[in-house]
DNA sequence: TACATATTTGAAAGCGCTTTGGAAGCCATT
DNA sequence: AATGGCTTCCAAAGCGCTTTCAAATATGTA
């Protein structure tokens, strides 16, 4: 059933019809009803390619999701496309979403937009002097951002959480618990919020005369696994940190194993704070010993976007470009005075 | 850039270009490299949208994600969006995913199919008498559904884990350790493999002449919370089961903090086996006592589920239509012999 | 040389929708 | 009766591609 079949039916032009179902004025309301009647009764649905050709739009926001055999799936990603996804659903908006090897997503987006399927673009995983900046600008597509790219001019649509103030205050915590030894498990290094949190926990170190070493700090993807190695590299050291800063609760998980493993006690022996995205798989208050944690909810910003895209691509709006969100932290029971040794 | 310009470029018609794109023979080999040169040079991309509307195909599979607020995002599906996307990328498919509620997934599904922009449907989360195979059937497009339809003719394509035997096979091992109060931790009792796992465990019981009591069965969201409330309440018990089979290893988490809680030791006062998803969080070897679980890999279901849509779209195959993957039945440290009271 | 047969190219139709530019009908006003 | 302004509708063009059918050119055969 197609617009051609429906209006023969009715006995009225496609134009028409047309008009009726995407409320234009200059329909008779009777004969609209009767479109609408007859819409329901024969279950007729608009094309949505035959829409996109001729609009140009076509109510999908795109995205690239980073993949590969062996490229472990990521829970943040699927937290977040949840976030689009509640929003999405209430403006009828879908996603494209196109997989792409890690190391090719420049190219990935690139096809997306000028595949001429999508309205607007989204992107996350920011790096530093992120190069997929420069080819959105070029493209005349709406985009926005989560996070940011450092080292970049942030004249881009962005939404990003602020790293930096987070782990800057977190350290400023545990500083005046009397920590002087710090470690920091971090995300993998050319990502920008793995930038901006390192800078945080620098900035605070940097006020009280001390320095981040580098056998104290670890760069890696942020599985439990990364963490229980890191975290049992940094327990060997001669001179053990008592104070970690880690960008993931799930990095969290394994560093905790690898406490508990060599019979040290969390918030005793060692503190640590860890940056909580709100997973629903991972509640720091769930852990056996409840987590001091720097929060933002990742759904949230994933609602917010969607909200900012579907608006921008509908017209409605204006949005605010740049949004810097405040993260909160939130004090349990994985922090306490450094131990007298 | 588009077609027509290309080919005004060119000096060639839309046809010959369009032909030499899409490999057809006759064109000659000087032109079609003449073509492809002039295609690198400016970057042309056809539109999907038109392709879409000439051809009928897009090179993309469609699938519902259920979402709401308050709907709590589920790893499962990103795992398996993972294993789907992983295939996808080596045939440059893309997905396009419509958010829905989960009350409104049969005409999510609909509206996905008539829409007219995926070349095939890839169908998950099913319930018993699914409403959407008839549906399904009735459309003509290609489609795959992950799990079965208890109570429903098996004559869609579909590809399952045998979840009968994996349950059956899991308390048989812990009848053979002398167990014999059971208890399980279900999944939504509505859904197909929450119905038939439990129908392994009642098939193997009824074996010893025994039953499983209602107030030993929990039917829930697959959460850590749930996890632990369902444990707290069976741990409660004046007969408490010594004997837990878990739907989901996220259900074991929770169910492991309720253990530890009351103080008792898992492989000892309690045997507990749970089903893995192999989730790169929740790996049941990294639990502090390793978990005995039936396993399978959702997101080697995602490839394979992917390779068969894709396979079809593009007519090679044939693929079998029904596949049953038998899962492994892997024994660590949280069963062991029924305790001695 | 003339003819049949491959090989290579092109004009135009069509996919299902939106939208421009009229046209027809109706009413009130001159 | 003629004019103008509304309201309501329609024919047809166009979105960017594929594909059918036909034409032009090259190649082989008698």
């Amino acid at each position: 059933m197609n617009l051609k079949q429906l209006s023969e039916l009715l006995g009225l032009s496609q134009t028409t019809v047309s008009r009726a179902l995407n409320g234009y004025p200059e329909v008779n309301e009777a004969t609209r009803e009767r479109v609408l009647r007859a819409v329901k009764e024969t279950g007729y649905r608009p094309n949505k390619a035959a829409q996109r050709l001729a609009t140009g739009k076509a109510g999908s926001i795109g995205l690239v999701m980073p993949t590969a055999p062996g490229h472990q799936s990521d829970v943040h990603f699927g937290e977040f496309l949840a976030g689009l996804g509640e929003e999405a659903v209430r403006h009828d908006f879908h996603f494209v979403i196109m997989p792409a090897d890690p190391d090719d997503e420049v190219a990935a987006l690139r096809r997306l937009a000028i595949s001429g399927n999508v309205d607007a673009l989204f992107v996350a995983y920011m790096r530093g002097h992120d190069p997929r900046l420069a080819m959105l600008k070029s493209l005349s597509m709406p985009f926005v951002v989560h996070g940011r790219s450092f080292g970049s001019e942030p004249d881009y649509p962005y939404l990003d959480i602020d790293n930096e103030a987070a782990f800057y205050d977190a350290a400023r915590l545990l500083l005046q618990l009397g920590h002087t030894r710090f470690a920091l498990m971090n995300g993998p290094a050319h990502l920008d919020f793995a930038i901006r949190r390192r800078n945080g926990l620098i900035a605070a170190l940097g006020e009280r005369g001390l320095e981040l070493a580098d056998d104290c700090t670890s760069h890696t993807v942020m599985t439990d696994e990364e963490g229980l190695i890191a975290m049992e590299r940094f327990l060997q050291l001669p001179d053990r940190p008592t104070a970690i800063l880690c960008s993931s609760t799930v990095l969290a998980l394994g560093a905790i194993r690898a406490v508990n493993q060599v019979g040290l006690k969390l918030g005793e022996d060692i503190s640590l704070i860890a940056h909580d995205d709100v997973l629903p798989l991972l509640k720091p208050e769930n852990f056996s010993v409840p987590l001091t944690t720097t929060r933002s909810s990742l759904r949230a910003a994933g609602v917010r976007i969607a909200q900012r895209l579907i608006g921008t691509v509908k017209q409605v709006g204006p949005f605010p470009e740049q949004e810097l969100w405040k993260t909160e932290l939130i004090v349990r029971a994985s922090t306490g005075p450094v131990p007298q040794s």
